[in-house]
DNA sequence: ACGATACACGCAGAAACGTGCAAGACCAGG
DNA sequence: CCTGGTCTTGCACGTTTCTGCGTGTATCGT
């Protein structure tokens, strides 16, 4: 049995069962409840778990199903997804970019969270359909199938008729001195249409895209109140972007 | 065995059982752990699979149980979906609209037919972006979530910016005094806007939707080229509305 | 307060990992 | 048919990660 597998095994306890008993578990899968304290462990600290003496709760009822959901996509992204999150106020209105991080932010986005979301990513609209309290407006145009999200001209300007509080970006390449990059050039425009939409704009890094650029320049730093990554805060280019005046946030890296 | 071969294996075990371990699959296989790791670094890097230490898990859930959600598609609205993709010329431009049943056109789609799809469905879009030929155009605006699909002003209005050749059209209630109807008033206006910018419009009801009505009109039967259905040819509904110069397609009731 | 249980920590063996390297397969051009 | 180049594959190596056990500590129920 893979470890990752396990993890999973869990959460969907935690979400059928409502409760984990660590040694009933050990038992189960034979395996040493050392094992089993582990995983529990690791999951609370990414707060995916309440840990309780003799095993674990749900951090929340309402959470339980979307953690289970969200438990597959790669550590660094839903730590710095779980930030980011946490920034969306409620009541407030939220732009977020396309990619498998902003999907991942999207999936974390409380149940009880009342916010509207405004995107250009079917993938991301999708995902949202079922947050019950989550106003949607999706932003429409041309598909660029490599990312999945809506760019070019139209989608541009559907984005000059939207503001919002805050503007989550995903980027490939984040580089002190190249700034924010990304492989499109429609894409890059995109990206910069919706940061002008917001009041703030925060980027989600995680630590694979630290220190990288790519071919076209997204928006210069001073263009962007703060940094979401799950790298180490230590790290040559976090350090280099904090000396440019972008509020880091570590994601528990 | 040929490493494209290989690879396909690979995908395949993922989705069937959910997992790759890789030394079960180097055992099977006849080939070293060390190939089997880095076929599985080259799919993770493609996003095709999430690496994991042991082995490999999908990307996400929704993959694996992509191919069992697909099965239960009901065979009516499978056969309704066959019937409307054929529709679709080589190089033509379809509206496809929201729903189960425009949903089951969009997968029945040729993966070699090169065409424009035009919906107001994130989830349509999403299910069409690993279409390798299929042009996507996405109309925004505000969601309406229970039927997740972009409606209202902003909808509309976009709609107002694209042409096509044919708009298949999914609706709650196919009736020939009452027409066609659904049972929202936003909804019934997009689907309006959206039948007035194709040349053709075509109805797709599975047949339980034969002979019902909801609240709200969507269409005369004089704006409507033709009903796909899998009901009765000789059902009284299907013969009023043939009655009225609608083309009946059949799809194998 | 006390025994029982659960816990965290450290350790060591095992398993999995990435990388560099060399042998072989494959292909294209002469 | 040969030859040079590229790509793939398996192996060896050092490194990282995981796992189970022992130990001592904290927490629970009585």
């Amino acid at each position: 049995m893979l470890a990752a597998e396990r993890r999973d095994h869990l959460l969907g306890l935690l979400t059928r069962e409502g409760k984990i008993v660590a040694k009933d578990v050990a038992a189960d899968l034979g395996i040493s409840e050392d094992s089993v304290r582990r995983d529990l462990r690791d999951l609370a600290a990414e707060g995916l778990c309440q840990r309780v003496y003799g095993g674990a709760l749900p951090v929340s009822p309402a959470v339980v199903d979307y953690a289970a959901r969200q438990a597959v996509t790669p550590d660094g992204k839903r730590k710095v997804a779980a930030v980011a999150a946490a920034l969306v106020p409620p009541g407030g209105a939220v732009i977020l970019d396309g990619g498998t991080t902003a999907l991942a932010v999207a999936r974390a986005l409380p149940r009880d969270l009342a916010c509207t979301v405004i995107t250009h990513s079917p993938t991301i609209t999708a995902a949202l359909i079922d947050h019950p309290k989550a106003e949607l407006y999706l932003l429409g145009g041309r598909i660029f199938k490599h990312s999945a999200v809506a760019c070019g001209a139209a989608a541009v300007e559907a984005a000059q008729n939207v503001s919002a509080d805050l503007c989550l970006l995903g980027v490939t390449g984040v580089h002190a001195e190249a700034g924010l990059t990304t492989g499109d050039a429609e894409e890059a425009a995109m990206k910069r249409a919706l940061a002008a939409r917001a009041a703030d704009t925060y980027v989600l890094a995680s630590s694979e895209k630290i220190g990288t650029a790519s071919r076209f320049r997204v928006l210069p730093w001073s263009e962007v109140s703060g940094l979401i990554t799950d790298a180490d805060p230590d790290h040559e280019t976090v350090e280099a972007v904090r000396a440019l005046g972008v509020e880091i946030m570590a994601a528990g890296g």
